[in-house]
DNA sequence: AGCACGCCGACT
DNA sequence: GTCGGCGTGCTC
């Protein structure tokens, strides 16, 4: 007889493996719940948590002992474990996989003397903040007044309500989340912040640190993202854990950072794509921030402009509350949109205009004030693809079913999927012709037309490109800052969030493409980009009355450009919900997007049509709507070839009980397809 | 996924 | 004679 007691362990064995759940390990004392240990799996050890419930041990299975316990570390309360349960279930991962994948990755190199040195060490350099005077806070405005009088009556005692804060920009959301954090942190509770993306995170840290840093009560601010050293990570992690930070703030994987004392998340740009994960586990850290709001009985507040329309549509029923800031912070107006018919342009034979004269003026008379311009172009390189007039021969990529870019700073061919990379070639590799023209534009062409155009301008340019280098960003964005520029030219990276004080005009050069896209959340995100790139402009209130968006379509009476002009998101978010409720799309239906990669299209469809078949024969399947197989939008990359097959159903409930039984049938099936090299299931997919 | 074992070609 | 290719099988 052993009397070592069995304890269940969520350890790190990918869903694939068949053991994606917890495992049943032996210990010679009691671990509470959440308790972190080493333990034997096959034959390495690798970190576990001890997860909450029984053990149930299979007979035929000769248990092991727990290797270590990580005493140094406080166990992860369980209702951190619950939204892990919650996340691998709905997301159809395994268990273990979730949980530790959301862990820092140090904390599972680490033994518990190591753990408990960084334990002592952080405790120890986190007792003397110094106090300081109480720092200067805005009057409030009307709207943020409001709003945040119905957010006290909402977070009664015991509330935990969700909150969509929908402000345009300019309309001062982080002063209302400001305001927020500080009755939380009064409370003695913790507050988490999401933004979208890294870039985001040190101007937000500023502010809260210049809020809530000093003062007779200085808070400690954390922040949580993939840019962090694996030491600093670690650090930040454990002081969320530890409770000595009282505000953590961070990107989409922060959502699962161990709170004791969480009272208030804040998911800002909550419309933004980048709260999904695109890869292992495929969450959306905003539907989990919701999740976690009620688990915790935390506030949660989502703030955008231009809110998704699945979190629009909840406010409409209800389910949520909408608060609204309707005006800009010192009544400043929203630069007034201007649309230009590219189709009134005058044509000259052969030539295709970027920039129509309307455009040119009106940066003319920037330059000429000393204004700032944004001009926006959501392609990067000089074109995006060349081609042989004598032949017809196009750039195109070897490996992948995409044109390569013609980057002409350093006269490179890039294939911008699987990184393929060579020089120009002089002249065209099928016939030889020296007549090889760029076709259509990015923003090295459009920096180029700009300078010619507009002589004696500063212009620069902001992408990927331009920032590639550690420190470029920052310095190219000061560089804006100070006025040493005149035009700006960028991609989506410059039109979100940052606070251009001297920009009155913002243009839109090519906005039509995602008009006709066949992804129909493309409308959304155009609009939700124009309105974010809108708000660059007039910030400054003493120049908003002058501001402008200039838009250039060849489309100008479609609707959504009417709604951007009069800045109307509810009649936006209206006519799609509309759309999309007689098309039978989400938030009206609820979709899961099976992928399969292959050497060959024909072997990733032959999985995909047998899971189709294995399908139809789970319970619930009859609800379904299991869609054909079809090729991904780019189908082929770096010489694999992808395909996906949509499965659309009327509840959440009917799909979650599909799909738990058939991710299991999947790994099953996957050793019979030998062609096929990966699946995944993207549960509530964004782009279809 | 790791990490083993296992059975066939070119080298210190 | 070994080193090593990656096929397939297991992990409480």
């Amino acid at each position: 007889m052993d009397d070592r007691l069995p304890v269940r362990v969520a350890v790190d064995a990918p869903q694939h493996s068949g053991l994606g759940g917890a495992l049943d390990y032996l210990s010679e004392r009691t671990l509470s719940p959440g308790t972190l240990v080493r333990a034997p799996l096959g034959r390495r050890e690798v970190t576990g948590i001890v997860w909450p419930g029984d053990a149930d041990p299979e007979p035929s299975v000769a248990l092991k002992p727990v290797a270590a316990v990580l005493d140094a570390v406080p166990p992860l309360s369980a209702r951190w474990c619950e939204l892990v349960d919650f996340a691998a279930s709905y997301y159809q991962r395994g268990l273990g996989e979730v949980a530790l994948s959301v862990l820092p990755p140090e904390l599972r190199k680490l033994d518990d003397d190591q753990l408990a040195q960084r334990v002592a060490r952080l405790r120890k350099a986190w007792a003397v903040p110094p106090a300081g005077p109480v720092p200067a806070r805005p009057e409030l405005t009307p709207d943020q007044a409001a709003a945040l009088a119905r957010l006290g009556e909402l977070s009664a005692p015991g509330q935990a309500p969700v909150v969509l804060l929908h402000g345009l920009t300019g309309s001062g959301k982080t002063e209302v989340y400001l305001r927020a954090a500080e009755d939380a942190l009064a409370a003695g509770r913790q507050v988490l912040v999401l933004v979208p993306e890294i870039n985001l995170t040190p101007q937000l840290e500023a502010r809260f640190a210049e809020r809530f840093g000093a003062g007779p009560a200085p808070k400690r601010i954390v922040s949580l993202h993939s840019g962090l050293t694996p030491a600093q990570r670690l650090k930040n992690w454990l002081a969320a854990h530890l409770g000595l930070a009282d505000l953590v703030l961070g990107t989409r994987m922060a959502v699962f950072a161990p709170l004791p004392r969480l009272g208030l998340i804040v998911v800002d740009e909550e419309h933004d794509p980048s709260y999904k994960q695109q890869e292992g586990a495929r969450y959306s850290a905003r539907d989990l921030a919701v999740y976690r709001g009620k688990l915790e009985g935390a506030c949660v507040v989502l703030g955008s402009a231009t809110p998704s329309l699945e979190s629009w549509q909840r406010a409409e029923q209800g389910r949520y509350e909408r608060l609204t800031l309707a005006h800009r912070v010192g009544n400043g107006a929203l630069p007034a949109v201007r649309l230009v018919d590219m189709n009134l342009l005058p044509k000259a034979p052969g030539v295709t205009t970027l920039l129509s004269p309307q455009l040119v003026g009106a940066l003319a008379r920037r330059v000429e004030r000393g204004e700032q311009s944004l001009v926006f172009l959501n392609r990067r390189g000089y074109a995006p693809v060349l081609h042989c007039g004598a032949c017809g021969w196009k750039s195109d990529c070897p490996h992948c079913s995409a044109w390569r870019v013609f980057h002409k700073v350093d006269r490179t061919l890039r294939c911008h999927h699987c990184g393929f990379t060579q020089a120009v070639p002089r002249a065209c590799p099928d016939c030889g012709n020296l007549d090889i023209a760029p076709l259509g534009r990015g923003t090295e062409r459009l920096e180029e037309q700009l300078a010619e155009a507009l002589p004696g301008a500063r212009v620069a340019r902001i992408d990927a490109d331009s920032t590639k280098t550690k420190g470029a960003l920052e310095a190219q964005l000061s560089a804006v800052h100070a006025g040493d520029v005149d035009v700006l030219v960028g991609t989506q990276m410059v039109a979100k969030g940052h606070d251009f004080r001297r920009i009155t005009l913002v243009a839109a050069v090519s906005p039509d493409n995602a008009l006709f896209s066949s992804d129909f959340r493309a409308p959304e995100r155009l609009f939700a980009l124009l309105m974010q790139a809108a708000g660059r402009a007039g910030r400054d209130a003493a120049q908003a009355d002058r501001s402008e968006m200039v838009v250039q379509t060849w489309h100008p009476t479609h609707p959504l450009y009417a709604a951007l002009q009069r800045h109307d998101f509810k009649a936006f978010a209206d006519s799609q919900l509309k759309e999309r409720s007689m098309a039978g799309l989400p938030p009206f239906s609820h979709l899961a997007l099976l992928r399969a990669e292959a050497r060959t299209a024909q072997a990733a469809r032959e999985f995909l049509q047998a899971a189709a078949t294995l399908a139809e024969q789970i319970p619930g399947a009859r609800e379904l709507l299991i869609y054909p197989p079809v090729p991904h939008h780019i189908a082929r990359v770096a010489n694999v070839e992808r395909m996906q097959m949509l499965v659309e159903s009327p509840t959440r409930g009917t799909l979650q009980r599909v799909l738990r039984p058939w991710v299991d049938e999947l790994t099953r099936l996957k050793s019979q397809h030998k062609g096929v090299m990966r699946w995944a299931l993207d549960v509530d997919p964004l782009a279809i």
